[in-house]
DNA sequence: ATATAAATTTAAGTGAGCTTAAATATTAAA
DNA sequence: TTTAATATTTAAGCTCACTTAAATTTATAT
């Protein structure tokens, strides 16, 4: 049995919206690894406590205290991953699961300092920005999935999705890393999946992979 | 209701025994702020896991794996204290709180890493001994509580109870830090309270907080 | 437009870790 | 050594965040 908080939920809600657009249990669900049933639980105490705003079989939609309150998550989370990347020199695959618990487990005050004594980071390691206290997120261009460039579109590598520690240590393994220069060299109509060249070679992708992975493509 | 672990179960029996000598259920629950029917309960978990030697009505013990849990979660605290402290600058009455949360949260690969980082720290903020990896505590001279010195003894502070940060904030008010000389000018029979002598003042102290300051005495 | 499939919600039930109140064992005092 | 006080355990019950299975609503395909 999982001890999944509200705060969880919230992130979650957060990021998909970001991610899917539109908000279902059922996503919710895939995401934090458990039943529907319990999502559809969680939802109504969420909106009786004024984090979401939720009509049965209708939509879901953070409220503005919600927002709030999963912004701040995202926070935590992600100079959390930027401390135990560029400080403590831990592996990219496995900053995001070690970051779940500690977002937990700091207080706003904790997190200011931590900010501060990262000289108030703007992304964290996997290419994320990070909004400062007040919720503001980064200036920053727009980034586009890489399943959903053309054929002879080139761009640079933005982020890459950090929810699955084996797509980053695929990843890594392939030369993908933010800030790498890419273009498609071929993208299949049959699959989806595309073939693109780096500086060092050439990966081709299944269109799953390519959908997490988010560029920042040249005009 | 309170979520206490059974993490919080092995450290505060763990440090209990060094404090008191003898665990009891009732000092248990007192320590974790829970009822003593609650320890009763979660013994005889600990107990058939293997962490607790647990008989009825008799002693309490921890088995070489209890103990070997419970030092590595006190580990894991004094390091985290150790992190806000020197490298976050957080006050020295809030960590305690803080590094309890974390110290749930985090791998042992993680508080390896951050051991690596603090560059092998012996003693923690507070002036706690800090186990290494394999669970050994660094060598350090005997101490003893400050209430239990007589007239004209003197020492240096090497250690203050962190449980209570009202305790810290008042000590730091006093002066009394870590490594500060003292010298006992007298004790009252009436109610065991002691009046010290530091570099800078005199500072009169009840025979309970004079409890919870330990003393490396001079021979 | 209707049948079927998929998504969502309801209902009933579980386990962990607590609570209070009552019962029992141990310890301390008369 | 009996009695009273204190500590500990048992018993019954609560809440939380889950589960599975069944019921219901919505979406999709013929």
């Amino acid at each position: 049995m999982k001890n999944i908080s509200k705060e969880d939920y919230l992130s979650a809600i957060y990021k998909l919206r970001d991610e899917a657009g539109e908000i279902k249990p059922n996503l919710i669900a895939e995401n934090l690894e458990i039943s529907p049933a319990a999502v559809t639980d969680m939802l109504k105490k969420l909106s009786v406590d004024g984090f979401v705003q939720y009509k049965k079989y209708k939509g879901i939609k953070l409220t503005s205290k919600g927002e709030k309150y999963a912004v701040n998550m995202i926070r935590k989370h992600r100079l959390w991953e930027t401390f135990l990347y560029k400080t403590l020199n831990m592996p990219w695959e496995k900053i995001h699961d070690e970051a779940e618990k500690l977002e937990h487990s700091s207080s706003d005050e904790l997190v200011d300092k931590l900010e501060e004594f990262l000289n108030y980071p703007k992304f964290d390691p996997h290419g994320y920005p990070i909004p400062d206290k007040s919720g503001l997120l980064p200036k920053h261009k727009p980034v586009i999935a890489l399943s959903e460039l053309n054929k002879n579109d080139k761009g640079i590598i933005a982020r890459i999705s950090d929810f699955k520690s084996e797509l980053l240590l695929y990843a890594t393994r392939q030369g993908l890393t933010i800030g790498q220069k890419i273009s498609v060299k071929e993208k299949l109509e049959f699959d989806g999946s595309v073939l693109i060249k780096t500086s060092s070679n050439e990966v081709s992708l299944s269109k799953k992979i390519a959908s997490n992975i988010f560029i920042q493509k040249d005009d």
